[in-house]
Formats: C-alpha cells, structure tokens, sequence
RNA sequence: GCGCGAGUGGUGGAAUUGGCAGACUCGCUAGAUUCAGGUUCUAGUGCUCACUCCGGGCGUGCGGGUUCAAGUCCCGCCUCGCGCACCA
C-alpha cells in the first residue's frame, strides 16, 4: 500500500484529539515538565512557514518528555490585540472581535493540521474578557504599588498609527510595525517603573540558562553604567547636575553641554544675549524626528549661551555653557562636563566651537584626535591631586573628593527607560482607571474588572491624536469608586505587550474565574522550563515579562523570581534566494501547500532539516522530497508485520545504540538536524541489511516526536502495544556502542599516507607494529629513519622521517 | 562606530578536548525497474594531474603565525547577517 499521509494525519489527530493524548495534569505525580513557544499573533494571513520551525522544535521536545515519564505542560493560545486586526476591521466594517475569531479559527485549523502535541482545552485568547481581566488585574496592583504613573513627557509618535510607541518599538528612527517617520510629542501617557527593576534584570540573568547573546542583549539594552554624579555652579547660581562615567577627568572639563530640554534653559532665557538663537534651535530640535537627529549626527551642531558661565569644581576654573542635540535629555541628568581631550563626541564639537583641550590623561596626542583610553592604565596628568595615579585609582579618589566636599557622589544609570504603557488605540486592554475631579486617578474595584471594551461605530483614531474611545461619552462619563461624584474613565489602552507579559501563567489554570492562576496550579508547574522564541523579543517580550513576573513575585503571586529557566531562539526561515519571507517579494511559502503535497510530518521534518535551528535558513522546495523520500522508505519497511525477536539484531545493535544516543543527546542540544541525519544514516543501514523487529521498533520511537502521524500508523501496522507517543523513550547502552576495532589514520611528516586498523585501545607498540607492516606505509619509510612518532589513541598514527644517512 | 555571529563542494549543511574535512540531504552521472512520466533500487560524485595500474598535488574568505598536526588556537585584514547606536 501506498503511504497515504493525508488519511494517515487526520486519523491521528483526531484520535489525539478525542482521547486527549496530550493533556497536562496539573497535580500529576510525574515530575512535570513546561515547554513553551511565543503564542501566535492570529494575522489575517495565516499561518506562514516560519511558525512552524519553533513549534516543531518544542513539539519534539514535550514528546520526548512525555516519553522519558514527564507529565508535560505544552500549551498554545492568541496574543490577539494588536493594530493589524484593528486595521482590517477599520478597512472592512467589521468589529475586530470578529476578525480575531476568524483568524483564531483559521490559525487553530493550520495549527491543528501540523500534528503538535499542544493541550488545546488550554488555549488562551488574550482578547477574551476573561482573560484580560487578569490583565488589568496586574496593572491595577502595578498603580497600587506606585509603578504605574502618568507623566507628561515627550513620547515616540507614529505619524502613521496617531499612536504611542515605546522606545523598543523605535527602530531606526521609524515605526517598527508601520515603517512612517517617528517624531517627539508632549504627552501625558501612563508609565511604568520597569527602571526600578533594571538591577535586578540584570543580576537574576546570571542564574538562568539563556543563551548567550540573549543575555547580552538584554545586559546591553538596560545598559548600566556606573560613575558619578556632580553638580557644577552656574554664574546665574544654579546648580549645574552632570553625569560622568569618567570623574578621574574633571579637571578635562573645559565647558559643559545641556541638552535643548533642559529646564534650566527656560528659566535663563531672559538673561541671555543670544535669546533668540537660542530658542530657534530649541524649537529646530524639536521639530526633528527620530531618524533626522541619527542622520543628521555626523556633525554637531549647537549653540553657546551667551551670558552665564558655568565653574568647574575642581579647579575653579571658568568655562562656557552650550546646548547641543548631542545631549540627550532622557539620559542621565540631561547635562554633561565636556571633556574633549577623552571623549570623541566632546572632542569633535570643542574643535568645532574652538573650546579648549586639555590632556589629563597621558598616552595620546589630544590635538589630533581624542585619547580614549580603553583599559584604566592611563597616568593622570594637568589633575592637580590626581597626577601620577591610573585612572582606576583616580576614578574613587576623585568620587571620595567630591562626596567629601559635598559636590556630588557616586551613581548608577541605566539607558533603559520606563515603558510607556499608553496607546491610543481601541483593540487593546482598556485601562482600569477614572480620573475625578476631587479624588484624581482612582482604581475600579477588582469586583468590576474586567473593564469591557465599548461597542464603537468607529475605530478610526481622532485627529487629535486621542483615542476612539475618548468619543464615546456614555461609556467615558461615569461615578468615581471613591466619592461617586462624575468622573471619566481613562481611554487609552494598553499595548500590545500587557497580555504577553503574564500568558504563561495563565496556561497553568486557563479557566479559574477567581485569581489569575491557582495556588495548586502555580504551585506545581512552578516555572517555564524551557522557553523558545525569536531574537527579535529579546528587548520586549522577554524583558517586559521578566518584569512582570518579578512584580508578581513581590506581591506573592507566584513562587519564582524568574519566569523561564532555560530560553534557547531559532533562526529566520527565509525565502529561496535567501531573502526575508514577505509579501512583497512574493517568496512567501504557505505551509497548506507543502502539507497537500508531502504531508504534515514531511513538512516537520524539513523544517528541522533545513539547518542549524540556531540560523537562519533559506528555505528550498527541492530538498523538502528529501525528507518525502526518507518517509517514504520507513513506510516500505515496516507497512508489514515484521515478525519475530524484539531485540535488535545482531547487524544493527551497534547502530540502533548509537542512533538512540544521538538523538537523544541532539534533541537536548538544538541538533535537530543531525538527530535526523542519523536516522536517515539508520534507514539507509535498514536497506543494506534487513531490520529485524526489534530495529523497526526503536526506529519508529525515536521518529515519533518528529514524524509522530507515520510513526503511530506505522506502530499500529507492526501490532506494538498503545501508542508511539506513550512508549518509553529508549534507552542506549554505551557498553554496545563501543567498537572492537578502529580504523586509524596514519600520517608521514603530517601527510595522511594510509589508515590501519587496530584493535580498540592498542598500546602503543601493538598499533606500530601494525603500522610498520602496512605496505604503503613501509614503501615511504624505505631508506628513511624514524625521528619521532606521535600517537593518539585510536585516532592516529603520525610517524615524522628523515634521509637515513 | 560598538556588541554578537557567520564565511566549508554545484546546493542546504556536518565535523567532542586541535587529530582521516565534506556525515546526512538536494542536484548531477551511469546502470536496473517501469508501457511511459513520476516513483523506486544499485553504484559514483571536492578540485586537479595521472587515468592501464600504483598513485600524486591542491583544498574550509584573505595574509601571517603557533604545532608533529589547524575548518578548529593566536595576530592582522576582507565580506556578509543580526542587534545597538551621540547613553556622557
């Protein structure tokens, strides 16, 4: 019979389906394992060849673990707020509730035909009222808590979306979901104190198991930077308050910078000559967007304030005050001492504005270019007390100095920034808060939550840039919980990350009505175990939730300081020229198509085929046959009985052994495509020499986290017991694995020359003797004498020869 | 500019601590099977010289180095990808 893949997958899916294969039992007596994928954002395009490459990757994993005895948490659900499906329902006249079903259904449909193993009466939907009650639950104990603030601040603003963007959805100056210009914009937003976290983000990482370049990322992102703190006196009086990661140089400070913010700005204005100059490039600055302040950041521009000076502390001496757009105002104190004989940004502008440069630190030539000295070893020169320390001892001598005289202390800054949490948007979590008059912004009860989204005729933002939900008066006007007089409710929503921040727990105990999740439930399944995703969630998602968790944490929601205890990531899957996947470029492959032709299992298997997981990896319609191909010969082993022993046979112990270990091992370690090399390796063994039952067996197991529908209807045909999926995961014996005897290579002054084989762990001698009597070998050692002989253990033989004289 | 990663046959990619480079695919060549197409099976396939045979030379982005031995380690470059980007 042919293999019928078709019939074959949805037989088994809906077996799996109606008996529940792959339920999770909270309270199991196994010892539980939680596996986790990003939860899709439902696109009105379907599921597209790139989702399936880590969900087929933790497919593997939670069968395996199932197999090895684990009562496995594999969950799955929509992170379904978002603009897109607001667009489309703008575009189309329909609510965005309804699009949102229909691409739930679409995508659970898709996700369905790929056979993973996912507990669907877990599924979560974070539109569901039921679930985004939780989700203003969180936030409400966040304003509890002093986390969530409103603030007026200059925010990120997308021209296109009229929406709020926080600063890691800025990239390069653009919208990272729309591409339009990013500009600056007073306004009032709410906030969140993820900065009073920074620390700790950064310390708990050292006890997880995330890949490298994750934690990097994440390290570089909160970017701690420790230094001090100083103030210097203006001639107005004022007190200047700088930033400086480099106090050793101080006495380099030759004048100092504000940013174009800087409230001291506003209050000099009167008393400077240059008034007018001043405000113009003031309002130039704010008037730029994002990109043309990176753009235009190859020269510095800025202006002088004519009128007040500034005195550096340490010398007395007199130096100018500039305000420049090189000076952020969000970072640090929104002003710096410019040091330009160490600084190469200070330095550009000093020899632009002809400020003066003085050396403090020995080793380079100042008047050419800025001696940024890399390690602390630099000699401190023109320092006055400093003279003759490194850096490393004048960075603490002078930070004692001013603490001592009172002028500044040390200090710690983070670049991240707190998150802003508003968007203006309708298809989002609404807020849970009402401003009165009288009392200001007040909680709504927990007993009123969830705060329902309206029924709105229109979605459209407003041209003043507030949100849809600003227009509907009944729904806005209402009692303040606090005193009941009028109050209006907040009309901004949440973005798109609130609902992903906490998702994972709510998989724990989808359906309790009376907390988020369950002490019994938390209790058990604890933490993620092993948690994979993009590269491109490092600075959101995953920093977003790690925070959350730790607020969770501290209020005693759950038990863990972190949420996920291993994160590995996956590569992009591009397009056949090895372009990104999109629209546009018509590259896009839909997976229904490769499951029409070859079958979910050889679509799985590809996937997994196609290259290191950790990489991207263009995909190519040709090598999917290979895995076709590879399915195709198992069928034709084992579609009949075999009969007899269970035990592997005598020609195929050896290799079953050792296909059992690397498998194994390969799965653990992200080598999905080697695992499947080795069973290919396998099955090419099977033809040359006829498996008996016992190798069929093992083969199927070791196949069925990858290929699970073939493996089931295979292991049905062999008439085994129960399931694929059920079997206990094989195990290896390294005793079987060993060889008797290794073939070795034999190299001549470093030269492969012939390969010998020796009995396994030969001594020395016994492997030369054997050497020697090979006719190749002995032909080259002809009128040679042997200098010397390295030998590595049944490895290699290297004899090095010279001329016998 | 800074940080991370990569560069290996016609192709995707393999290669514990330095120890036989090219596993496993796709493609290609030849043969077998099939009415035929597809499928399937068998053998071969880094380049090159010699090809009647034994065999020889070259080869992991480029240039140096360490070593008996380098895809792997060190130094200096080039190219590509990703992330960050005036963070004081």
């Amino acid at each position: 019979m042919k293999y019928d893949f078709t019939a074959i997958e949805k037989k088994w899916q809906r077996y799996w389906d109606e008996h529940k294969t792959f339920a999770a039992v909270t309270g199991s007596d196994k010892p539980k394992y939680y596996a986790l994928i990003e939860f899709p954002y439902p696109s009105g395009q379907g599921l597209h060849v790139g989702h399936p490459r880590p969900y087929t990757a933790m497919d593997i994993v939670a069968r395996k673990r199932r197999m090895q005895g684990y009562n496995v948490l594999f969950p799955i659900g929509y992170d379904a707020f978002g603009l897109p499906t607001e667009n489309y329902a703008i575009k189309n006249h329909m609510h965005p509730a309804e699009v949102t079903r229909q691409n739930i259904a679409r995508f659970t449909q898709q996700l369905k035909m790929l056979g993973f193993s996912f507990d669907w009466d877990r599924c979560v939907d974070t539109t569901d009222p039921k679930y985004y009650k939780w989700t203003q639950w969180i936030f409400l104990q966040m304003f509890k808590k002093g986390l969530a603030y409103k603030a007026t601040m200059p925010v990120n603003w997308c021209t296109s979306c009229k929406c709020v963007l926080a600063n890691e959805e800025v990239v390069e100056g653009v919208c990272e979901r729309c591409g339009s210009p990013v500009i600056r914009k007073e306004k009032s937003q709410w906030m969140l104190k993820i900065t009073q976290y920074a620390q700790r983000l950064i310390d708990d990482l050292d006890e997880l198991d995330f890949i490298e370049r994750v934690k990097i990322q994440q390290r570089n992102w909160i970017g701690r930077s420790t230094g001090a703190e100083l103030s210097f006196k203006a001639s107005t009086g004022d007190d200047i308050v700088v930033f400086t990661t480099r106090p050793d140089t101080l006495f380099g400070a030759t004048y100092m910078v504000l940013s174009p913010e800087h409230e001291l700005i506003k209050k000099w204005l009167p008393l400077l000559k240059n008034e007018d100059e001043v405000r113009s490039y003031q309002r130039a600055a704010a008037s730029k967007s994002d990109l043309e302040r990176t753009e235009l950041s190859k020269e510095k521009t800025g202006v002088r304030l004519e009128g007040v000076t500034a005195v550096n502390p340490v010398n007395g001496v007199e130096i100018p005050i500039f305000i420049s757009d090189y000076v952020l105002a969000t970072y640090g104190t929104g002003a710096i001492m410019a040091v330009p004989a160490h600084d190469e940004r200070d330095w550009e502008f000093a020899k632009k504005f002809g400020c003066k440069i003085i050396e403090v630190v020995q080793g380079g030539d100042v008047e050419k270019e800025a001696y940024t000295v890399k390690d602390d070893s630099g000699i401190m020169v023109n320092s006055g007390f400093l003279n003759g320390m490194t850096a490393r001892e004048a960075i603490p001598a002078m930070t004692k100095w001013l603490e001592e005289k009172g002028l500044g202390h040390g200090q710690v800054n983070y670049k991240l920034r707190d998150w802003v949490f508003s968007r203006q948007r309708y298809w989002g979590e609404p807020i849970p808060l009402v401003n009165c008059e009288k009392c200001g912004w007040v909680p709504l009860p927990e007993s009123e939550l969830p705060l329902r989204l309206p029924q709105v005729d229109s979605y459209e933002t407003t041209d003043d840039g507030e949100s849809p939900l600003s227009k509907m008066t009944d729904w806005v006007n209402t009692t303040c919980p606090h005193c009941g007089g009028p109050a209006k409710r907040e009309t901004d929503t949440m973005p798109q990350w609130a609902g992903s921040s906490w998702y994972f727990l709510r998989y724990m105990d989808p359906h309790n009505d009376e907390a988020l999740v369950g002490e019994d439930a938390i209790k058990y399944w604890n933490q993620v175990d092993w948690y994979n995703g993009g590269m491109e969630h490092t600075t959101l998602h995953l920093l977003y939730s790690r925070f959350w968790h730790k607020f969770l944490y501290d209020i005693g929601v759950v038990p863990t300081k972190e949420p996920y205890a291993r994160r590995t990531s996956h590569g992009m899957i591009l397009g056949e020229g090895g372009e990104k996947m999109s629209k546009s470029r018509g590259n896009v492959v839909n997976p229904n198509d490769i499951v029409d032709q070859f079958g979910a299992d050889t679509l799985r298997l590809y996937i997994m085929f196609i290259g290191d997981f950790e990489k991207a990896a263009p995909w190519n319609d040709n090598a999917v046959k290979g895995c076709k191909r590879f399915l195709d010969r198992i069928w034709n082993l084992a579609e009949n009985r075999v009969d007899g022993d269970e035990a592997y046979s005598a020609a195929h112990e050896k290799e079953v052994h050792r296909a059992i270990k690397k498998v194994g091992e390969d799965i653990e370690n992200l080598k999905f495509n080697t695992a499947i090399a080795a069973m290919m390796s396998l099955v090419n063994q099977f033809y040359d020499h006829a498996p008996n039952r016992g190798d069929i067996k093992a083969l199927l197991m070791l196949l069925s986290p990858f290929a699970p529908h073939i493996a089931e209807e295979l292991w049905e045909k062999q008439g085994f017991a129960g399931l694929a999926s059920e079997q206990d995961w094989p195990e290896y014996d390294e005793s079987k694995i060993a060889d008797e005897e290794k073939e070795i290579a034999v190299q001549v002054n470093g030269k492969l020359r012939s390969t010998v084989v020796i009995p396994v762990d030969a001594d020395d001698e016994a492997i030369l003797d054997i050497v020697y009597k090979n006719e190749k070998i002995a032909r080259l050692m002809d009128g040679m004498q042997v200098v010397k002989t390295i030998i590595v253990k049944n490895k290699l033989v290297n004899l090095i020869l010279k001329p016998a004289k």
